[in-house]
DNA sequence: ACTGGCTTTGGGAGCGCTCCCAAAACATTA
DNA sequence: TAATGTTTTGGGAGCGCTCCCAAAGCCAGT
């Protein structure tokens, strides 16, 4: 009979397995809860007893007499469109989820696509008993976003630098020095016309990526050349085209600010009938696989994507747990992964 | 004052509206849930203390009241590593988010990635008052799953054909008609050794896509050759390995059961010296979106993975406010898209 | 045996909503 | 005007949990 529910664990509650087990609903709870005082017979009978039941206590329940719904968010604004192209997002998510199931959050994932999304999704987080906090992708469209939810006391984090909400917590990776080291490595290898394809304009990494990249060509005596630096918009598409506006001025390396769009400038310059790298050398930015498989293998900045999601996840829990204030700042390292594309290596690299 | 609360509409209660409009609880439970008898005068007085407050009803007091939770899990199992390497997933997600936000619904996402995870999926998924309704993407993982979870009366929908799970509602793609006709194409153009490059063996769609592709030949009288067919498992490097295994046997075609499998296969179809298409022609299956940026452009089967993701959706919605019997069963047709590498087009598409 | 200090246990109240039923208000007819 | 039917409104109970406080039990120490 215990056996029929314990398949179910339907019907059952605090009150229910109380009484299964001869003491009170206070008492039940505490075991659940893993409270003190509770003497350990009691703790083992009870135990006992929502082990045979398969009891699970009832989240909305908890939720309405706590405050708390043990859910986290995570808000990947209007950047949709790019979130089955640019495999960044679903590494970010990886890591996302993968630290909630390790504290026990549920992930609720909330994709903004359309503008009448977007018009819907405020009220949509700031609902009463639905989020405890949540982790907002910076853009240029969250960032109003970010200071409703935070006037609401929600806690947020921002994952990658927002450019206007100045007391946000967030976390980033290190986008000047990423920059920086890929730009000097191409200096290093002897590249005389080093040019960048940025990412969209208006967008902290993209600023940041271009800083580093200017800082880098000036630490070594070169200035740098309006002509040499062109505005992408972080897909291989606008690598494409960017680099199409690049090549005549006979650019010998290409620093571009995300892999998608290094890809789509190695096309571009395929087709122009150069070679790569012997011609014009290419690093890319974020390592995502498909750097890898390109033809040739893409030398890069690689980010830490995966941890950079359990990070951002850890982050917010201790805003949850220990307070909005003060507003936390994590930023991350970056790291060169040299492959064939910059032509520092002459070697195919064997799968 | 009342502007201040509508900034946070923080202490906001069901009781404090009535009190503000001067009616009773119940009638502005009414007002809120769009529930008939109400006059038209006190709607709309209610209506502007609302929008005046920014009430938002507490989802954890309503939850708790109906036994609904107006959230819908998302399960992708053990398939995480694939996660952000197969670009299915995210364009899966992507239209099973947008349908959650037009359905009013929250989406949950789980990503099972390590043994452990798995052990603790199922708790976690059954709690009580979390979710209305899963959503969990076929393979061989998730089949004890979708068993154990049906069996606690959680309407579930599995995303692909699951191989064992007789009773389950689900939603798929019609592999063996897309099979049927990428080999179809290839016989089409005259080639007369096509091999194939199957998913992981012991998956629907690895089968069903490998009858589709033995049927083609079997209908134009030739039969298949077991030394042409070669097992791979998805991803790009499951690919490049299966086609050094196919070479040797000299296909003049390939019709690999992914994109990714596909692009490996070609990548290592270059390094062995030879030209696509005219050496080798080949045919993908996901038209996922570096089959445009491959060189040359894949010509694939594409499926419609994201309305694909919304019908998932619509069709757990049905399943929740209808009752989960009978299964529901529903098959999506597949599009042939013609690029570059099978050899039809000698054209190069400029974007 | 009696007191005072601990730990353990039980039960009431309350979280904010929905649902149901009864009361009130209104409209309609004889 | 009374009787009847219909629509609108209000309030109690209950969803299943947590939190708090008071009661009960236990163990010295006198």
């Amino acid at each position: 009979m215990l056996e029929n529910k314990s398949v179910a664990g339907l019907d059952l509650t605090l009150e229910e397995i109380a009484r299964l087990s001869g003491v009170s609903r206070s008492t039940v709870s505490r075991v659940v809860n893993q409270q003190p005082h509770v003497s350990e017979s009691v703790r083992k009978k009870v135990l006992k007893v929502i082990q045979e039941t398969g009891y699970q206590p009832h989240l909305a329940a908890r939720s309405l007499a706590t405050n708390r719904s043990w859910m986290v968010g995570l808000l990947l604004p209007r950047s949709v469109s790019g979130f089955f192209t640019d495999p960044y997002f679903p590494r970010l998510t990886q890591g996302v989820a993968q630290a909630c199931n390790q504290y026990d959050y549920t992930l609720g994932l909330f994709l903004v696509g359309t503008q009448e999304d977007e018009a819907k999704i405020l009220p949509r987080l700031s609902r009463k008993g639905m989020l405890d906090g949540i982790l907002i992708q910076s853009g240029q469209f969250g960032e109003q976003l970010i200071d409703r939810l935070m006037k609401i006391q929600l806690p947020v984090v921002v994952v990658g630098r927002p450019l206007h909400s100045a007391q946000a917590s967030y976390i980033d990776v290190d986008n000047f020095s990423g920059a920086y080291s890929a730009t000097s490595h191409l200096i290093r290898l002897g590249h005389q016309r080093i040019g960048t394809i940025t990412g969209l304009a208006g967008s902290a990494p993209t600023f940041d990526r271009l800083e580093g990249y200017k800082k880098a060509l000036i630490d070594r005596g070169r200035n740098y050349d309006p002509a040499l630096i062109v505005e992408g918009d972080f897909t291989e598409a606008g690598g494409y085209y960017a680099m199409q506006q690049l090549l005549p001025a006979k650019p010998d390396a290409v620093f571009a600010a995300s892999d998608l769009m290094a890809i789509g400038a190695m096309r571009a310059t395929r087709e122009a009938g150069c070679r790569i790298p012997e011609d014009v050398a290419f690093v890319g930015f974020d390592d995502v696989s498909v750097a890898m498989y390109a033809n040739p293998q893409l030398t890069t900045i690689r980010q830490p994507i995966t941890s950079f999601g359990i990070t951002a996840v850890e982050t917010l829990i201790d805003l949850i747990e220990n307070g909005i204030e003060p507003p936390r700042r994590i930023i991350m390292d970056t790291e060169l992964i040299i492959r064939d594309s910059c032509g520092a290596s002459r070697r195919r690299i064997d799968l």
